[in-house]
DNA sequence: CGTTGAACCTGTTTGC
DNA sequence: TGCAAACAGGTTCAAC
């Protein structure tokens, strides 16, 4: 579920819902997606909230050094964080107490203002690591540069030098860290690049415009609190709103928004990729696998709803969004 | 260095 | 209608 842009909003959310909380006990469900679940369960109650960051597409809970009155081992006195990742359908999220428990919640822990802090994964592929400053350390060196901060000298060398195809490598947590299977894809269609071009082959110019696409969809997908396909909520339990912005990433069988073709489906670097054949020219070899039936109607019936709405907006007079859905 | 496919797990959508 | 296959925002690992 969760990119940059969404799990920034569910930080934001818990920065705002949880900040200076204390955690006063902890229960689990299933812990086979948490490092070491007795860790948490020792060490958490009693651990106060100090701050929540984004770190790629983790969350950092900060906790509070844990108390100094002697009879705690050293490890537990030192500062430590809450590393936590959505997965692909990871909520996390304050409820009160009283509320029932969703199907799927593993994690619930219960704060000092009688709400509980739950973890909700069906999936489970998630992850939850209690560490100490050390091991966290240790643990932040694999990801590569924020997509937000990286310098575009910086990004085009990293993509340039390698032969891998552009989203495999967009895609890859230690070249960025934040950026998914929507993104990419957004991306790639805005700067006009085929995910399947090799880093090797993108010219200076393209590197560029690639790394002004990308900076200008997180930044704007994060002010439209993200994407909800099918069911991110973000810490209040809210959708985001950037799906309506989608230009490529589920757009199959639809058309392109700038030159009308068909945008299709493929599969590079092992994700479904979603790319304007015409827009976005491919490498010499790549093969476009045939449009499903149900795509194949899709182009046509938006067409028609284009249509019939513009012909009823006319009718009754309203100004229409320019939005495609 | 790269790519591909499978695995992890559950739920929903699609195809026949 | 029903059941099986395909698919899903992620990551990791083995095999080639």
């Amino acid at each position: 579920m969760p990119e940059l842009p969404e799990v920034e909003t569910v930080a934001r959310g818990l920065r705002q819902a949880i900040l200076g909380r204390r955690i006063v006990s902890i229960t689990l469900g299933k812990t086979d997606f948490i490092d070491d679940p007795m860790a948490l369960e020792q060490h958490l109650p009693g651990r106060r909230i100090e701050a929540v960051e984004r770190y790629g597409k983790f969350m950092l809970l900060r906790l509070s050094a844990a108390g100094t009155n002697g009879n705690l081992s050293d490890d537990a006195a030192k500062q430590a964080s809450l590393l936590v990742h959505l997965g692909m359908t990871g909520q996390m999220a304050p409820s009160p107490a009283e509320k029932p428990r969703e199907k799927h919640t593993h994690v619930c822990m219960l704060l000092d203002d009688g709400r509980e802090l739950r973890y909700t994964d069906a999936r489970r592929f998630g992850r939850i690591a209690y560490l100490a400053e050390a091991p966290l350390a240790e643990e932040l060196t694999r990801f590569g540069a924020d997509p937000l901060e990286v310098g575009k000298e910086q990004f085009a060398e990293s993509i340039r030098g390698r032969r891998a195809r552009i989203k495999a490598l967009l895609l890859d947590q230690r070249v960025l860290r934040g950026v998914g299977n929507i993104y990419s894809d957004e991306s790639l269609w805005r700067a006009k690049i085929h995910p399947a071009q090799l880093g090797e082959n993108l010219s200076r110019k393209q590197a560029e415009t690639l790394w002004r696409a990308l900076q200008k969809i997180l930044r704007k997908a994060i002010v439209l609190r993200g994407s909800s396909i099918s069911d991110f909520l973000d810490a209040e339990g809210e959708p985001g709103e950037y799906q309506r912005r989608h230009r490529a990433y589920g757009r199959e069988g639809k058309a392109c928004q700038r030159c009308k073709t068909v945008i299709r489906r493929g599969m590079v670097a092992g994700r479904s990729s979603y790319f304007c054949p015409k827009c976005q020219p491919a490498p010499y070899g790549f093969v476009v696998s045939p449009l499903p039936k149900r795509a194949a109607t899709a182009a046509a019936e938006k067409m028609e709803r284009t249509r019939r709405t513009a012909k009823s907006r006319i009718k009754m007079g309203q100004k229409g969004s320019d939005l495609p859905y």
